[in-house]
DNA sequence: GATGAATGAGTGTTCATTCAT
DNA sequence: AATGAATGAACACTCATTCAT
C-alpha cells in the first residue's frame, strides 16, 4: 500500500540483516495505526482475544513486534482502540438509520453490515467476553451500549407514536429485547454460522418485527 | 486412555456410593474429578477462560499441578468436562419444566437457577467465546444447544395448542427468539449486573412473555 | 555433579530435541536451589545486578530458563535468597569471631574470606546499589546491617573494657566507622582491585586498628 | 564526533552568553546538553542506573527521544558525561578547601554539599556500581578518585606538619581511610537515610576527626 | 495412583539504537 | 540541527505438558 513500506512481509530471506529499513520513514501515523487496527481485528476474529498476541498482529500487518507497541501503549490500549473503532462504525450506521425511523430498514441495513464485515461480530463478542476482567474496558463498552439502546428506544418511540410499534410494552423495554435478541444472534453466529445464512436471518428478522408490531385488526 | 475416563459426567447417580468394595477406600476417581470440575468452574468464572490455568485450578481445589493433568488428559478435556457438567444441569432443569409446559414457570425457575448459581452464566459465556477456536468443543455446544431449542420448541408448541402462545409465528422461530433473548441477557449480565437485578429481570421476563403471547381480545 | 542430571551444560548439539529430559528427576530441592544460587552469585558478580538476567543465571547453572523461575518465585525472590545466603555466611564468620573478642583476628579472618570468596563483595555491593529501589529488599539489608553493627559494637565494647580499644569514642560510633571503612573498601575493590592486594590490605588494616587503639604511653 | 562534544563540562562560564553572534540564535549546544545532563542525574537518582533509560531522560528534560541520542553518542557517553560533571563539582569543592588546609572545614563543607545536592551521592553510587562492567568508564572514575586522594593526602600532610593530624600513620593511608569512610557513608545513606540526619553526621564527623587527630597530652 | 521437577515455547513489554526526513 | 518512526533483541514471567519416581 504505502510504497515507502515496500511490502515488508513479502521478503523471503527471513533473517533481514539487522540494519534493514531503520530510520524515519514516510508514513502517516493515523494511516499506519489503521492498518494495525485492521490487522488486530482480523487476528482477534481468527484467534480470539486470548490468542491475539501482539506478535501475531504485527505479523498480520507486516510490521515488527516493536512497531505494534510503538503505535499502542500496550495491549489493552490496542484492544480499546479496536473496540472504539468498531463501535464508531456501528454508531454511524445506527445514527444514519435514525432519521428514517423505520425499524425494519435499520435492522436490514445492520444485517447487511454484519454480512460484509463479518469479523466485526466475532470481535465484538470476544471483546465482550474479555470486558469482565478489565473494568476500564468494561466501562467503555457499557457507555457505548447504553448509547445504542437510547437510540433504539427513540426509534421505537417514534414507531409507537406512528402506530407501527406495539404500545403495550414501553419502548425502552422493547429496545432491551431487540438489543438482547441481536446480541444473542451475535453470540450464536460464530458457533453455528449455518443457522445465520441470509435467508434464515431474514425469517428471524421478520419474526422479531412481528413480535414488536401491533396486532392486525383481528389477531390470533 | 484411562477407561475410567470415558464419559465421566453422564452417570446420573452422582454419589458413586463406593460400591461396597472392601479394603482400600479407592481413589474416588469421580469424586475427585468433580472437585476439580467445581474448582475449574470457579476459576473460569473469576478469571475467564484465558486466565484459567491448570495451576490455578489445582490450587483452587487444593490439589497438585500433576493431579489436574492426571484427571484430565489435557486442558481442552477439562474445559469440555466443565461444559458437559454445566449443560447437564441446565438440561435437567429444562426437562423438569417440560411436563408443566408452563413457559413462564420454566423461565422463572431458570431465573432462579441463574441467581443461585451465577457462576454458571459467566462460565458458559466464556466457553462460548472460546468455542469458535476449538471445533470439537464447538460441536458439543452446538448439539447441546440444538437439544435445548428442541425442548423449547416442544414446550412452545404445546403452549400454542393450548392457546397460551401466539400462533402467527412458528414455534421453532419463537424458540429461537427466546433462546436468543436469554443468550443476550447472559451476554450482558457480566458487563452490567446492575441492569439484571431480580426486579428488573422480572419486568424483562414479563415483556418477553407478552411478546410471545396471543393478543388479548382487543389488542393495540 | 548429580549423575541423574548428567551434566546438562556439556551437551554440544545445542538444540536438544524438545522432549529431552522431562519428568520427575531425582535431585533434592535444596541442593539444586543452592546450585542456582551459586550461579546467580557468579552472574551478578560478573555482570552486575542489572545485567543478571534469569536466562544468564540458568545458563550458568546449566539449567533452563523455566527451572530458575521454578525454584524462585521471581527475580526479586532470587536476589533476596542470594542476599540472605551471603549475609548468613558473613554472620557466621562474625559470630565465630565474637568469642575471641580480638578485633584484629576478626578483621583478618574476614579479610581471608573476602580473598577466597571474592565474588561476595562484588555481589553485596551490587545488591546495595539495587536496594534503594526495592524497599522490601532494602529492609532486609537494613536489618542485617544493624545486626552486624551490634555484634561489632559488643566486640568493641569488650575491647574497650580490656583496654585494647580507645575509650574516648563510644563503641557504637567506632563500630560505625569500622563498618563504613570496610564498606568503603568494598566499594572500591571492584574498581581498583590492584589497590587491595593482600599486602596493602594488611597495611590498611593495621592503620585502621591503630586509629581505634588507645595511644601508647607517649603518643605523638 | 562533534568537536563541540569535547569536554562539555569544563567550560566555567556556565552561561554560554551567545557570543554575540547575529542571526539564528544558534543551537546552544552546550546549554541543551547541560539540561539533558541535569535530567539524567535526576533520573538516575530516582530510578538507578539500570532504570535510567534514554527515554526517561528525554521525557524528564522535555526533549524528544532523538535529541538524547543526538547530544550523546550513546548511553555510555551520557553516563560518562554525568560522571565527569559530578566529579568536576566535587573537585571544585575540594580544590577550594585545599588552601585552608583545615580538614574539618573541608569535611563540613562537603557535608553541606551532600545535603543540598543529595542526588549527587545517589548517582555517584549508582555509577560506581556500574563502573565495574565498563572498563573505559571505570578508568575515568579511577583517575578522578586518585586525584581526590592526592588532594586529600596533601591536605593531611600539611595538617601533620602543623601538628593537627596524627603522625604515626602516613598521610596517604589516612587519606585512604577517610576516603573509605566517606564512601561507606555514601553507600549506606540511600539505604538508611535516617541514620544520616545532620546531627548524627556531625557526630560521626567528629569521631572521624578524633580518630585522625593526635592524642591530647594525656591520652587514654 | 499421584506427584512435582523440569521443560521450552510463548507472552507483553522495554529498550538502545538507527536513520530518512 | 533535530526528530520520531521503526527495529529487533532482550527481558521477566506464565503456561500446558511430560514423565521419573
Amino acid at each position: 500500500m504505502q510504497d515507502a513500506h515496500s511490502e515488508p512481509t513479502r521478503d523471503t530471506n527471513g533473517k533481514t540483516k539487522s540494519t534493514a529499513r531503520r530510520g524515519r520513514p514516510v508514513g502517516d501515523h493515523k494511516a499506519k495505526q489503521a492498518v494495525l487496527l485492521k490487522a488486530a481485528i482480523a487476528v482477534i476474529a481468527k484467534e480470539g482475544y486470548a490468542g491475539a498476541s501482539l506478535r501475531k498482529v504485527a505479523k498480520q500487518a507486516g510490521y515488527t513486534t516493536g512497531a505494534v507497541t510503538y503505535y499502542f501503549a500496550n495491549k489493552e490500549a490496542m484492544i480499546t482502540a479496536v473496540a472504539e473503532n468498531l463501535f464508531d462504525e456501528f454508531h454511524a450506521l445506527l445514527e444514519a438509520g435514525r432519521e428514517h425511523a423505520d425499524l425494519k430498514a435499520i435492522l436490514e441495513q445492520w444485517l447487511e453490515w454484519t454480512r460484509t464485515e463479518d469479523d466485526a461480530w466475532l470481535v465484538l463478542f470476544q471483546l465482550l467476553a474479555h470486558a469482565r476482567h478489565e473494568p476500564a474496558f468494561a466501562n467503555i463498552l457499557q457507555q457505548r451500549y447504553a448509547g445504542f439502546r437510547q437510540i433504539f428506544t427513540s426509534i421505537l418511540e417514534s414507531g409507537q407514536s406512528q402506530g407501527r410499534i406495539r404500545r403495550d410494552i414501553p419502548a425502552d423495554l422493547l429496545a432491551d429485547q431487540i438489543s438482547a435478541i441481536s446480541d444473542g444472534w451475535m453470540m450464536m453466529f460464530p458457533l453455528e454460522p449455518e443457522r445465520f445464512e441470509p435467508h434464515r436471518v431474514q425469517t428471524l428478522l421478520d419474526a422479531a418485527i412481528t413480535m414488536i408490531s401491533p396486532y392486525p385488526a383481528s389477531g390470533d
